[in-house]
DNA sequence: TATCGAATTTAGATTCATCTAAAAATAAAA
DNA sequence: TTTTATTTTTAGATGAATCTAAATTCGATA
């Protein structure tokens, strides 16, 4: 009920009589697990410079049906958290951003802690985080991140938005559109699906390992690279497509 | 779907034709948020030496109404979690007890993560962990108790449960109960909510504080209680309930 | 520009957890 | 033992999130 009324985040309320006392609160909108799972998706579709997100797409990163999308997509309207045009697509309110950008901080944490204090693998964290990320609180947020020594990527490469939704932008280049002879570090994965973690770790790739593009086999793209002590494998553009490298 | 037809844990599947081939599956049976909490409350409400817990007891707990009890109790008699018997009362099977315990033991986990790695006080845990314990990964909890060294005890002096459902019984008495001149230490708490664990910290009074009688007042029942240093303060039988001793 | 096909939305139904109000069963008191 | 009070259950409704199937809109092509 209270959500229906007060859709913004600081309110406002001024004594009728004296008109001098102003009373002002703070709201903390919370949203269902479901709500984020939307707000999380709409946030990671329109990151790769897609203007408006389309039905279907979230549709199927969601596993679900368009219906229920368009459902979720007019009660995320009515809050305010996207701006949504029938038939046209759906966006992020300034709002909706930053209610995504806690979501994401809250899920890269908990990789984060997994991975470096309960000895996970990289492979093994998303599901995990998943349900991880819905818990709310702000304090615990910020303890965990205080208790990680306030880490800037998780152990995929991914940045870790701070509190107030800023994060380190890294310079990185796909492995796919290096060139011979180019250089560098691996800083981060496009693609966190296990089996493609589990292959990385099976070739001895991963976040800080040097690679060196010794040949490129224009027949299928896939690539010749060199590692650390001569070690040189051939890898698919597949997988090139989904390897950052420090620019 | 498949939740309906197999109840049990472990199912054996033979092979029609040979007979000879045994496909033995292990099914975990999950539950929703809210049946968690149900579990819970009927385990908790049954601990207290009560053979059948009834449904405004269970009402009372969750803040919620009796007819809404009954349809769950139905709901999850049919999954054989309980014992339900209409207008008699509700006791967990052997099953819903070992569910019972998993969610304790994750509550107890993450408390003691929360206090000791965390540094949340005592009193500011509990909110937090009704929203953590119903993250059923078992390689989560594992992990976690490992981190934290195998505690057996929570930060309220409640023991946590082995993965297999045991726990340390603690011997222990109710402050209340001891008689002039009588010493021990603090072990436990028979209250965790927040204003009455701030009381103590207020009081100085935590795990492993000594405490000895030196008065009963027979007027209210309230006690005299020496602690270090000669420190003396008077405390309300409401309190001296709420504390356990080392037996 | 008229039409076709894909994408999207509406309409209506389902499931889960909840509610209120009324009926039924049990327990306590007269 | 009858009556009364309390507890518990049923019946019917609601809201959230989902579904299927049908209708609508859009955009591309002829």
């Amino acid at each position: 009920m209270l959500n229906e009324w007060l859709r913004g985040e600081v309110v406002n309320i001024r004594c009728l009589f004296t008109q001098s006392l102003i009373l002002t609160i703070k709201i903390k909108m919370s949203h269902s697990y479901t709500e984020e799972n939307y707000i999380k998706t709409i946030y990671k579709l329109s990151a790769n410079g897609v203007q408006d997100v389309n039905t279907n797409a979230i549709a199927e990163v969601l596993e679900t049906k368009a219906a229920s999308v368009t459902d979720m997509l007019r009660k995320l309207s009515a809050k305010d958290i996207v701006n949504y045009v029938k038939y046209k697509g759906v966006s992020l309110t300034p709002q909706g951003e930053r209610v995504a950008l806690q979501i994401i901080r809250r899920h890269r944490l908990w990789e984060t802690f997994l991975v470096e204090k309960l000895k996970f693998n990289w492979d093994e964290v998303h599901e995990v985080a998943e349900e991880l990320e819905h818990i709310s609180s702000t304090l615990l947020a910020n303890r965990l991140d205080e208790f990680l020594g306030y880490p800037k990527f998780d152990p995929h490469g991914d940045p870790i938005p701070s509190e107030s939704g800023e994060m380190k932008h890294k310079k990185q280049r796909l492995l796919a559109e290096m060139a011979i002879d180019d250089a560098g570090v691996v800083v981060g994965v496009n693609d966190s699906q296990p089996l493609f973690l589990q292959y990385l770790d099976k070739m001895g790739i991963s976040l800080g390992t040097s690679i060196k593009i010794i040949d490129k086999i224009p027949y299928d793209n896939s690539l010749e690279i060199g590692l650390a002590q001569d070690r040189c494998l051939v890898i698919s553009q597949e997988v090139s497509k989904n390897i950052f490298i420090s620019a």
